[in-house]
DNA sequence: TTGTTGTAGTTAACGCGTTAATTACATGAG
DNA sequence: CTCATGTAATTAACGCGTTAACTACAACAA
């Protein structure tokens, strides 16, 4: 049967629980004028050094042309670097830069506090529980 | 500790979980040219009649910026009718119309096979404690 | 009545999601 | 080599999220 109110809807719910965890850290991006997404980009450079743009949407989980504009909003402010593939023209290599690693190594304390007070006050057992819900979720629905 | 993998973050995991959800939904909502949001506005108006639109955008989990331009859709579609609150010139009611009442009928059992089938392959005890956890979550955060 | 404060909606600006179309380059058949 | 096909990335178009500014109206005090 159809969820009698909106509170029970899988998606709302989804949609909600979203909301309220990047409510926390939404101030802390804001305060450096990154977006949520841009910051998800960073973050993926930041652990693997040069990515190619394609694996670098797919593990970013963001689309090719909202990469696009990202990879020329962190461009333009030097946080990352823009090269072809050399061998084939289309290719678009992708590497973090000194300013794009600093600003990493500046916001990941705050990140963890932020973690570790999600963590503490929901339960660490609930979470893993929580994460694994929604794992096969994923898995059972895509 | 912070998240070693995307997979094992929660925002991530939500943001993902919701995406995959939706893709079911999707396309039922694009073959009648209509956007997730205006379905949930539509929805809140068919189960209430006639609502004030600051209600109707908390109902629907909309940002009133979002319900200006939601409204302005749905009422050139002539889905839903608004009228000045009388008494209080600032306040706008909406009313559900004969056309979105028909949009509503002909969608809500495409909605429901989709529905049965996330529960019956999720599972519907998985999906009342995934559904639990999300509600405290969002209790707790918010 | 007038002026202040508060509230409901709207508008504006910017970024991302989504889909479709387009460009640039690579690859393989002939 | 040339042409067709395929692929990576970009661009375009439209809608929503988000924040801030603004308009219209209400309520209330002086």
């Amino acid at each position: 049967m159809l969820p009698e109110n909106t509170r029970r809807s899988l998606p709302m719910a989804l949609l909600h629980a979203r909301e309220a965890v990047m409510a926390r850290f939404r101030p802390m991006l804001a305060a450096h004028d990154v977006t949520e997404q841009q910051w998800r980009v960073l973050r993926v450079l930041s652990e693997a050094g040069s990515v190619e743009a394609t694996e670098l949407a797919d593990r970013a989980s963001v689309l090719p042309p909202s990469l696009t504009r990202i990879i020329k909003a962190l461009e333009g402010r030097k946080f990352i670097t823009r090269n072809k593939a050399e061998g084939d023209g289309r290719r678009v290599i992708l590497t973090i830069a000194p300013a794009g690693s600093t600003l990493i190594d500046a916001l990941s304390p705050e990140r963890l506090v932020i973690y570790r007070d999600i963590e503490q006050r929901y339960g660490h057992e609930r979470l893993e529980q929580l994460l694994d819900l929604l794992e096969s979720l994923i898995a059972g629905e895509s």
